[in-house]
DNA sequence: GAGCACTGC
């Protein structure tokens, strides 16, 4: 059982943390404190505030009020910033309300990106309900499919994934005066790679004399360094906020079994602690989360008298969206809820009454193999940071308590921060996003955590074997195949799919595999209903693979006008199917903007495995005659994943959409191909492949 | 022979 390790932080930032002096230093403190009101311009306060007084009051209250006058001097004169704040502060609803109430950046719009959707919308919303304008106008967002902003909109919100794709056509970002990276320590691909282009067109700007760029990195964490000397020295402003103290206990001896640790805890909580708190449980996956809700439900149900019941709910990204809101309901008076989720709710979920956690410290996550090249999925340790993050779930409204199921030493041999995803993922499709904004010399762009050159080079060649790149001048540039398939929001070797999908008369097939595959599994899996499954998937498999099973699946729910009953009923899931569908749309706009003709191959299956064969030659695998399979790029021995249509077939040649390593080396999402075809597609990089194994 | 962290364009 967790005991006290006598380590009741009653703040996670802790002084002496701060970034080393000589950069100006700015401490801002919420309180009764009305020292910024002070150096306030006058400008900035209007004499008849424009807001309901509720709306006023509220704002007034919150942690970054007193600090409005002292920021604004501040950001008027600089040219980058970085703000640190915790959430909660007000800081990304409040700033950029400032900055337009003060005039600043009035020339432009003020972009705030955001690493999600939901929260670019959210966000957006209450500042223009703060604004008392109609959202659109003064205040607007822009996320994927949906964009609501116009010509009068001088406060944006958009994802960081969104203005990336804006830098494509125009690399300085020239409608805006300000752009504000918000949740910076997230460290997203996508906010990682808009640090270097938003740096760029700030540089680039200055130098022409144009409009300058105000650029703002907003961050919740202390660890700002990397930050400030990224964006030449920028000054730091540190925001004190007000958080509740949360008890943090470690456990005395290390955990063989992290799952019993977690059970153990949360039923010492729940016999002792009253009925009104509820619990949090970080685990790593789906299974894990089922199996542990199922004995946490058998356990409840034998408990002694007088101890509350329990309400067990699971969470995790790919659980149907009913069953995800249900979290946030209010449990039964006298009943406790028990919520056993992934890392979905560090960042991406909220759940208020949450008064414990209970962190096992593991979490399954993506990390790079430059030497083999391979992404692996793989249950870890989270880093401190991460540690950090889930603590304060407990601590949202009111003082929480977190128990760690390691001891405090284990922790402190964590890695400190968690590794950007940059260096963590494949490369190949920031790299033609940065050639589609014509950065010169790519190989050594500017990132503020550089991959290593093995990983960039890596995505070279994937961008090369594509015929996305060519070489002038000892610069690496876009051919014109290249240019088109940087206009698509895919992996590059789907948009080479798409472009390829005329020369084999199947393109509205293949928009709607590529659509398929580009969003989260249509194939709702419940683990304890796998038989059902099983039968009721039977009509819709294909011998020729899950590609061609995936479009029968697509056929019959478009046939039927999207039922949602018949989604349930065949294990569909609706919400990504609706999406897969509204991503088609986009796509099929896309190739009608570049005068694609729109054919069909109708009954002809085989044209759209040529299309894959010759898009995806390159993740192809043959069968071994002892069975097994290997791929034929870097003969590595891998699986047919066992959700696969083809888990019980043995064909002799496939192409596959991904390799997922756990405890195998699984492809998922293959076609069944002739290996003619393979060679058809790319002899030249076949006859190299040929020679080296002969070597 | 038996399994799928999380975002986003």
């Amino acid at each position: 059982m967790p005991e006290e390790a006598g380590f009741p932080p009653a703040k996670r930032f802790r002084p002496g943390c701060g970034p080393p002096g000589g950069r100006v230093l700015m401490l801002l403190t919420a309180g009764s404190g009305s020292g910024g009101r002070r150096q306030q311009p006058a400008l900035a306060q209007p004499a008849a505030s424009p807001y309901p007084e509720a709306v006023e009051r509220q704002r007034r209250s919150l942690p970054i009020f007193p600090a409005r006058g002292q920021l604004l001097a501040q950001l008027r004169n600089l040219d980058s910033a970085v703000l640190i704040g915790e959430t909660g502060s007000g800081k990304t609803t409040q700033l950029p309300q400032y900055l337009y109430e003060g005039g600043i950046g009035r020339q432009g719009v003020i972009a705030v990106t955001q690493p999600r959707r939901v929260a670019a919308i959210s966000l957006a919303t209450r500042v223009s309900d703060e604004k008392r304008t109609e959202l659109g106008k003064l205040v607007g967002y822009t996320v994927r499919f949906d964009d609501v902003s116009s010509e009068d909109t001088r406060i944006k919100f958009l994802t960081d994934g969104m203005l990336l794709r804006e830098a494509i056509s125009d690399s300085l970002l020239r409608k805006y005066s300000c752009i504000i990276l918000d949740e910076a320590h997230e460290r997203t691909v996508h906010t990682d790679v808009l640090f270097g282009v938003v740096k760029a067109a700030q540089r680039r700007r200055k130098e022409l004399r144009k409009l300058p760029l105000k650029v703002i990195v907003m961050s919740a964490t202390m660890d700002v360094d990397l930050f400030s000397q990224y964006f030449n020295g920028a000054s730091v402003l540190y925001l004190e906020c007000r958080q509740h103290p949360i008890q943090v206990f470690y456990t005395k001896q290390p955990q063989q079994d992290y799952l019993h640790a977690a059970l153990v805890s949360v039923f010492q909580i729940h016999q002792e602690a009253p009925s009104s708190q509820d619990i949090l449980v970080f685990l790593t996956g789906q299974e894990e989360i089922e199996a542990v809700s199922k004995t946490c439900r058998d356990i409840a149900k034998h408990l002694p008298d007088g101890c509350p019941s329990m309400l067990v709910l699971p969470l995790y990204a790919s659980l149907p969206y009913a069953q995800q809101l249900r979290v946030f309901q209010g449990a039964p008076k006298g009943c406790r809820k028990v919520i056993i989720a992934t890392n979905i709710a560090e960042t991406s979920i909220t759940i208020t009454g949450i008064k414990y956690v209970v962190d096992t410290g593991m979490v399954k996550a993506k990390k790079y193999n430059p030497d083999s090249g391979l992404e692996v999925l793989a249950v870890q340790r989270v880093s401190k940071t991460q540690a950090w993050q889930r603590a304060g779930r407990a601590g949202r409204e009111d003082s929480g308590i977190c128990y760690r199921l390691y001891t405090e030493n284990e922790f402190e041999k964590f890695e400190k921060m968690t590794v950007p995803e940059i260096q963590r993922c494949n490369l190949a499709s920031v790299l033609l996003q940065l050639l589609a904004m014509k950065v010169p010399n790519v190989l050594t762009f500017d990132f503020m955590s550089k991959p290593s050159p093995d990983h960039m080079q890596a995505a070279v060649a994937q961008l090369d074997l594509l015929g996305a790149l060519e070489r002038k001048d000892n610069q690496l540039t876009l051919t014109p195949i290249g240019r088109k398939m940087a206009a698509f929001p895919l992996e590059p070797k789907f948009a080479k799919t798409i472009l390829l999908s005329p020369k084999f008369h199947c393109t509205e097939e293949i928009l709607t595999i590529v659509s398929l595959l580009s969003v989260d599994s249509v194939l709702y899996n419940p683990p304890s209903r796998r038989d059902e499954v099983q039968a009721m998937r039977k009509k819709f498999l294909s011998s020729e693979g899950d590609h061609i099973t995936l479009l029968n699946i697509y056929r019959t729910f478009k046939s039927l006008g999207g039922d949602k009953d018949w989604c349930r009923e065949n294990f569909v899931n609706s919400r990504n199917m609706m999406l897969a569908a509204e991503v088609r749309a986009q796509l099929r706009d896309i190739c009608l903007k570049m005068s694609m003709p729109m054919v069909s191959c109708r009954g002809d299956v085989e044209s759209i495995r040529r299309c894959l064969a010759h898009s995806l030659f390159m993740s192809a695998a043959e069968l071994q005659p002892d069975g097994t399979y290997t791929t034929t790029d870097s003969r590595q021995p891998v699986a047919i994943h066992p959700s696969s249509a083809l888990f019980h077939c043995r064909p002799a040649c496939v192409v596959y959409t991904e390799l997922l390593h756990t405890s195998k080396c699984y492809m998922r999402d293959l076609c069944v191909v002739a290996a003619e075809w393979l060679y058809e597609a790319a002899p030249d990089y076949f006859r190299r492949k040929l020679r080296a194994t002969r070597d």
